[in-house]
DNA sequence: CTGAAAGCGCTTACAG
DNA sequence: CTGAAAGCGCTTACAG
């Protein structure tokens, strides 16, 4: 069990003979294959255990012809959206004895671009990238061939296989519980009017809309890059611009929200009292503010699983129709939204 | 410079052929070895331009009989903390041709003894791990001969390589400038009273001992996994506990803090003015939350880099005697400890 | 300063 | 169902 340190690792060889068959035939057991009989099975299985044998996956790789890595680009490892996420990739690569290279690209679209284009310091298997700024055209022009997953909230349809939560349909959920929270006049922060269809905010108007509230555009207030400063100073201007503040505010994470909080803190206003608030991911800092913050929670694992599966099966058939898949999600209601008013009669 | 997608990958001995010389050429080349001209050099850089070589790491890896891969430990990629510190490590071990292995223990001691002994699902050259229960004794114990770096505030001289920032001069600058804002009753939040040595405790009492302030035990608290949901109970428990808050609180990770200002603003009290607050860490969140964080901010690049270089010197050396070493930090002042009382005359 | 050849530890047709 | 052998793409003594 527990090796001389200094010895060399165990080879297939050696576990071939201590179980006296060929390296074939420990290789078949390794890799889970038929045609062995559960005698010799076990006999080898034991040899394995004996000597602590673990394959090298160098080795392996080469002589499958794959590099036997992933990439993973998310703009920010320290986002812990992007953290979390990248937790869930780790462990579903594992399973299929994938590497992960995680590669940040700081929010940047030339690094995005670049990162499309395969440009890493080394071959790899497939790409998962979380963009934030690559449009479909950017993907539809691309022309390395590496397998490819795009996350993310971007309508990728028609162009490369995609995984994400169903965005318009989260975003009204956002907006239909602030509204169900009294809240008429909802802000949200993180729009992208400049974009030709932009999920979170057709969410927002469709709540808007269902709920015979009127489409405010001054509300709707694009940032950049979905960090908290802007979030802040987004929510400073608005506040600046408008006569009267919003009762409710829906930021596209929450990051963003933390940072809407603390422009609408500053401006002495109370988060929910005067106005409520849902943010949008889920991260574990949603929990430990505060107010701990209303927020849209995508099932991470389920993204991580299906990028997985689709990077494999784009291996095994090359060409293939692009796909698009949505995970769950789920509204998880806490402190920043919780609006004592009723519904229909909104505290001003 | 694009080649075409479906074309197998360019070799070594691709490149050598265009350029007229030999694998091994080529090999030094790439490799930066000496004893090439630089006519040749030049026409062998331009061959790999031409094609767009880069090497096959698994043949290279097997050839030179390591496995190209390191694995880096942290209790959860969530905490961002860990995630930019992990983005650090990656960049650097990229620099050196290394794959960076991310595994979370959860904050596991279980799982922390585990990675310890190199039970990974593949070989790897060598480990860096940021443990939070491990201890001296776990170390010591180890059997496994994978080159090992420790990270984190646990003093492990003697026993394995070790880089941390200085904590106790961390602790206690981060201490001094709340007395330097006038605080004279300062909390601990995450002492950890049962550890034979615990620096930030240290660093804390230092502190306090220079000022002429009493240490007071009843205002250290313990928690045991630095999560905010365990900075906010402990804070909780310590305002139930003592008939009068303190006018300052020191916490062990800004996680903690955030926690903690939490139970501070639920029972009434407010950050900063009645309750100045430092952090430890500089996690992004610092900045966003309101009010945004003072705290120590550690050198996370200092800390990969050494850590990479210690594990390529035990690579080279073999057995070598436990190095430690202390990379810089910063106290970073923001909104959270900034009192408007003059020092001496704290607000009550 | 450069070339030809062995070898790293697997997988995989190909025989049997 | 199992074995002997070639080959994956590098590196590295070893010659020259």
């Amino acid at each position: 069990m527990t090796a001389d340190p200094k010895a060399p690792r165990p080879r297939l060889t050696d576990v071939a003979e201590i179980a006296g068959v060929s390296m074939k035939t420990v290789s078949n057991v390794i890799n889970g294959y038929v045609h062995v009989t559960e005698a010799t099975r076990q006999r080898v299985q034991a040899a394995i255990d004996e000597v602590g044998y673990r394959p090298n996956l160098s080795a392996r790789n080469l002589a499958r012809g794959r590099a036997g890595v992933i990439a993973l680009v998310v703009p920010r490892l320290e986002m812990p959206y992007f953290a979390s996420l990248a937790g869930r990739v780790i462990e579903k690569a594992e399973a299929r004895g994938w590497f992960v290279l995680i590669h940040e690209t700081g929010g940047e679209l030339a690094a995005e671009r670049a990162a499309l284009e395969g440009h890493f310091p080394q071959r790899i298997d497939g790409l998962i990238v979380s963009a934030q700024h690559l449009t479909p055209d950017d993907v539809r022009a691309r022309a390395d061939g590496t397998p490819l997953v795009l996350l993310g909230e971007q309508d990728y349809r028609h162009v490369a296989d995609h995984v994400a939560i169903d965005n318009v349909a989260a975003s009204r959920a956002a907006v239909e519980h602030l509204i169900a929270q009294g809240c008429r006049r909802i802000a949200m922060v993180g729009a992208r009017p400049e974009a030709p269809d932009d999920p979170r905010a057709e969410g927002y108007r469709q709540a808007l809309t269902a709920a015979g509230l009127p489409i405010d555009g001054t509300l709707m207030r694009p940032i950049h890059g979905n960090l908290g400063e802007e979030g802040e100073r987004a929510t400073q201007r608005l506040l600046a611009e408008i006569p009267q503040p919003p009762d409710g505010l829906f930021a596209v994470t929450d990051w963003v929200a933390l940072g809407a909080i603390r422009a609408l803190q500053l401006a002495g206003l109370r988060v929910p009292e005067d106005v409520a608030v849902v943010g949008f991911d889920d991260i574990p800092y949603a929990r430990a503010v505060t107010p701990s913050l209303t927020t849209i929670a995508p099932d991470r694992s389920a993204i991580a699983e299906l990028a997985l599966r689709m990077l494999e099966a784009q291996s095994a058939s090359g060409e293939t129709v692009p796909m698009d898949e949505n995970v769950p999600f789920e509204l998880v209601v806490r402190e920043s939204s919780a609006r004592r008013a009723s519904p229909g009669r909104p505290s001003a």
